[in-house]
DNA sequence: GCCAACGTTGGC
DNA sequence: GCCAACGTTGGC
């Protein structure tokens, strides 16, 4: 079982929707590596939810894999703001996950605590400038993420 | 294929 | 609201 961290604003969409929604098809992600990343994930994986674009900015939950390879619709919806005319839809451009909602940690851990546990090489969203919206985490990093939400 | 212009992300 | 970082676009 792999581990992730995915990041949304939570303007847009917040753990606490997710706890409401249950799940939730992760629509949006247009920067090819994210997607690589996404097409990536199996059944199962795990991944921390991060509030980015807030304050403050960091990991407040955790999120099951529930199904993977799915065909983004808002690619092809000219009515949305993800809307890509340039994705072929005999050969969808942009493919992404639905995600369950497993659990809202007692005590985020904020980007502060991040870069005092982690260095920008074990831990991705620490990195300066890192614009990456869904990024691998180590099984070891994300261990310590488990202890660190749990033992707040 | 290069690279300047532009748009977006996201911390502060 | 500002602005650094950086991915994408488009002219050449």
């Amino acid at each position: 079982m792999a581990y992730w961290l995915m990041k949304s604003e939570p303007d847009v969409y917040s753990i606490g929707d997710l706890e409401r929604d249950r799940t939730e098809l992760w629509d949006g992600v247009r920067n090819y590596q994210a997607r690589n990343f996404l097409t990536s994930m199996a059944l199962g994986d795990r991944a921390f939810f991060y509030h980015s674009n807030t304050k403050p900015p960091g990991i407040v939950g955790l999120m099951e894999i529930i199904d993977i390879n799915v065909v983004d619709p808002t690619q092809f919806d000219a009515a949305s703001k993800y809307y890509d005319p340039k994705s072929p839809p005999e050969k969808p451009r942009w493919y992404t996950v639905t995600v369950g909602y497993l659990e809202t940690f007692a005590t985020s851990i904020t980007l502060d605590d991040l870069r005092t546990a982690f260095s920008p090489e074990e831990l991705w969203v620490v990195r300066r400038g890192n614009r990456l919206s869904v990024m691998p985490v180590a099984n070891a990093v994300a261990e310590k993420l488990l202890t660190m939400a749990r033992s707040a």
